[in-house]
DNA sequence: CTGCCATTATTTTTT
DNA sequence: ATAATGGCAG
């Protein structure tokens, strides 16, 4: 017995929505487009707008297509929903990725795609290796034409759904003299003859196969009763085009699509990213309802009004206004500084206090705008024995001895896979280079052959030298026996015998170098992850989609990422450094994008501010070192564009920022002979300038008291080390212990170098 | 085929 | 400054 609109009687998932929110969910029949603000409980609606729709019969769970464009998104929505009406979630084989949805149904239809139903899917490393080939075959001259930019070119036009024969004359012209098209389509025949497909190739063969196959796309149709996307904004050409055929389509029936995104936090244009497709999706689909969520969750006035005040410069908005009922909360701050060692020593003091304060690690993050500025804290973090982890850059699945090992099982399940054998055919070293793997590659073109039945044939003609002859044979008698223990073993199994029998763990360890121990640790990581698989297929289908890992979860520690890697998350305290013209925004962006991309780049400062909680901290610096030049540098255009209402600024300098703005005019560069390194300058002016001089010329003496503060509230320390143990460390490799104090060692490097350390980031060996 | 030296390019990143 | 690639000599 339901009463409807009795709170009491109201399903669960329907309680603490505010009423956007609300609207949202119970809108399921037709066009809706949610526009939902940084922290306004986006996910929450869409969630709930999921169990609307099963708790109520509208849909079977597998009728329901959402698609997120990152695994942790799809992973995060899946366990909201299942939190929310119970295990029915296990039936919805079409939440994922856009890339992850798009393969499976590849799976199915490979034939219409002139691929087999086991394809492999190859990354940007092969990518580029057979880029490479396909250019030198045609003597082309690398240096002029750089594999890189066919690779960049190609992606694009994928984005933009572009086949080979889609291209205009000014596409055709953007690579090698108008033989873009030319190459695009010998590499795509390549991939075709090698059985693979790259990741624009999953979506766009399906946007193929959708429109030239109706029957299939008619089955789509029918299947998906609903369809749901997260982070619209960030829809590229193709992905618009694939979604607009199945949100289409059948006559009579209404377009039950809901988009959700926010204009606002569009930063992906750089990667195909189209703010278009969400900005027309009200002509896109006619009588769209359009619900916007502005009641902000996350931050305190200070911060909304800051970032508010920021994203308002920008033009071509759709229009949010956010607010919260949170009061109080301290403004957000504005710290100038003299360079970035003293950047990094002021925020690691800054997180110090705040960790004595019970705030704990990993509710703090730092958000920079590029990738090089991590160096900078890291140096800092080591050095104070301050608890820190850095996300991106490398990531598992892209290391060497990873890739390597996945490429002796890619060899394993699929023989034709020419680019794994390149890649492991001499790796271990076997003595088997270029020459023969040219022979091998005439011999394999000739007789359309894959390279590894074109190397078991040549091992019996004399067309090898005798001992690269035994060598591939000893090779290719490995890889049968290995292909049989496929059969029985497990595939975590298989990688450990056939890692073992390769040779591979043994190069690993007779390597000495700093890097080797982690390196085995890594392939021990991969079999154990490979645990959790039936097949190996299925382990392989998912390391392709699945790039990223979420192993290290494990301590407190503070975050230091890219703002880019930051979208979607949030932290009590943000710091935000290096706001400097020509770091944030960046040069680059400024350089070659105009106007649009000074926007993006706004957007992304929008984006860095409203991931704090409770407290943001922005800071600049009035030197910094850009590709080992010493270079001075203004505050960033954004500081002055955020409301003098909600920010407070300080400076190390004499008279804070403004006066030092102020200087700065004055003069061309007033910081020149700090460049050059005199600094007995110095000593005649303020004591600002002063303090500034000491912390730059002088960081010994203070590194060392600040490191005696950190170790007074160090944690106990580990008892499984002792001074004189031999450890490895991540960064550093191997050394020896000298001295421990709490839960931090002071080790000598066989590199050399002197460093303290957490001993919870080295391993005893 | 391997090791060494020189040249070069250094935003953001998922899948 | 620095790391990573590529060419050339041994």
């Amino acid at each position: 017995m339901t009463v409807p609109h009795d709170p009491a009687h109201e399903a669960p998932w329907l309680a603490n929505l505010n009423p956007p929110q609300r609207e949202a969910v119970l809108t399921t029949e037709g066009p809706v487009l949610m526009l939902a603000g940084a922290g306004t409980g986006k996910t929450a609606a869409l969630t709930a707008r999921m169990a609307q729709i099963i708790a109520q019969r509208l849909a079977w769970p597998s009728e329901i297509l959402c698609v997120t464009f990152t695994n942790k998104a799809a992973r995060e929505m899946r366990e909201r929903v299942g939190h929310l009406i119970g295990p029915a979630v296990e039936g919805m084989p079409w939440l994922g990725t856009f890339h992850a949805i798009a393969a499976k149904m590849l799976r199915r239809h490979a034939e219409l795609a002139g691929l087999q139903s086991n394809y492999t899917i190859i990354d940007t490393d092969d990518q580029l290796r057979l880029l490479k080939q396909l250019i030198q075959a045609e003597g082309l001259d690398e240096k002029r034409w750089p594999a890189k930019a066919l690779a960049g070119c190609i992606d694009r036009w994928k984005n933009r759904g572009f086949g080979p024969g889609d291209l205009d004359a000014v596409e055709n012209e953007a690579y090698a003299n108008g033989r873009g098209a030319h190459f695009y389509r010998l590499y795509q025949d390549r991939l075709k003859a090698v059985n693979a497909c790259d990741f624009g190739d999953l979506l766009l063969h399906m946007l193929d196969i959708f429109r030239r196959h109706r029957d299939v796309l008619e089955e789509y149709q029918r299947r998906f009763k609903y369809i749901m996307v997260d982070e619209y904004q960030d829809t590229n050409s193709v992905q618009y085009l694939w979604l607009r055929l199945l949100a289409q389509g059948i006559e009579g029936r209404r377009h039950n699509i809901c988009v959700v995104g926010d204009d606002d936090q569009s930063i992906y244009s750089w990667r195909g990213a189209e703010v278009a497709n969400i900005l027309r999706f009200e002509k896109d689909f006619p009588g769209a309802k359009v619900i916007r969520l502005e009641q902000n969750y996350r931050s305190t006035p200070h911060i909304l009004g800051a970032a508010s005040g920021l994203i308002k410069e920008n033009s071509e908005r759709l229009g949010k206004q956010l607010w919260t009922e949170a009061t109080g909360g301290d403004k957000v701050r504005v710290i100038g500084v003299w360079d970035a060692p003293e950047e990094a020593r002021r925020v690691g003091e800054e997180i110090e206090r705040l960790e004595r304060e019970g705030l704990p690690l990993d509710r703090i993050a730092i958000l920079v705008r590029a990738q090089f500025q991590t160096r900078e804290f890291e140096d800092r973090f080591i050095s104070i024995g301050l608890a820190y982890r850095i996300i991106g850059g490398f990531r598992f699945y892209e290391r060497a001895e990873i890739r390597d090992a996945l490429a002796y099982l890619r060899i394993i399940t699929q023989p034709a896979d020419d680019l794994a054998f390149e890649r492991i055919y001499n790796t271990p070293k076997r003595g088997l280079g270029d020459k023969t793997l040219e022979k091998l590659h005439r011999f394999a073109r000739a007789h359309e052959m894959p390279l590894a039945a074109a190397a078991l044939a040549m091992a019996d003609t004399d067309e090898l030298p005798a001992k690269a002859r035994n060598t591939l044979l000893a090779l290719m008698r490995d890889m049968a026996r290995w292909r049989d223990l496929a059969k029985t073993a497990t595939p975590a199994e298989l990688a450990r015998v056939m890692l073992d029998e390769s040779g591979y763990t043994a190069m690993l360890q007779a390597d000495r170098s700093a890097e080797s121990a982690g390196r085995l640790e890594n392939l021990s990581e991969l079999a154990r992850a490979m645990e959790d698989y039936e097949t190996l297929g299925d382990f392989l289908e998912h390391v392709s989609l699945v790039m990223d890992n979420e192993a290290n979860n494990d301590a407190e520690k503070v975050t230091i990422m890219t703002i880019h890697a930051a979208k979607g998350l949030e932290f009590d305290h943000v710091f935000l450094p290096g706001w400097e013209e020509g770091v944030f925004p960046s040069q680059r962006s400024l350089d070659e994008g105009g106007l649009a991309s000074l926007e993006e780049e706004r957007r992304l400062a929008y984006v860095a501010i409203t991931r704090a909680r409770r407290h943001c901290t922005i800071l600049h610096a009035a030197n910094r070192r850009i590709y080992g030049q010493w270079t001075s540098s203004l505050p960033s255009r954004f500081i002055g564009e955020l409301p003098p209402a909600h920010i407070h600024s300080e400076s190390t300098m004499t008279g804070g920022a403004s006066l030092w703005r102020a200087q700065w005019s004055e003069r061309d560069d007033p910081f020149a002979h700090l460049a050059q390194n005199k600094p007995q300058r110095m000593e005649t002016r303020g004591p600002g300038w002063q303090r500034a001089s000491q912390t730059t010329f002088a960081p010994s003496r203070k590194i060392a008291e600040n490191t005696r503060s950190a170790a007074s509230f160090a944690a106990t320390p580990r008892l499984d080390i002792r001074i004189g143990d031999k450890v490895f460390h991540e960064k550093f490799g191997n050394g020896t212990v000298k001295a421990q104090e709490g839960n931090k060692l002071e080790i000598e490097f066989d590199s050399g170098g002197f460093k303290r350390v957490l001993d919870s980031f080295v391993k005893r060996i």
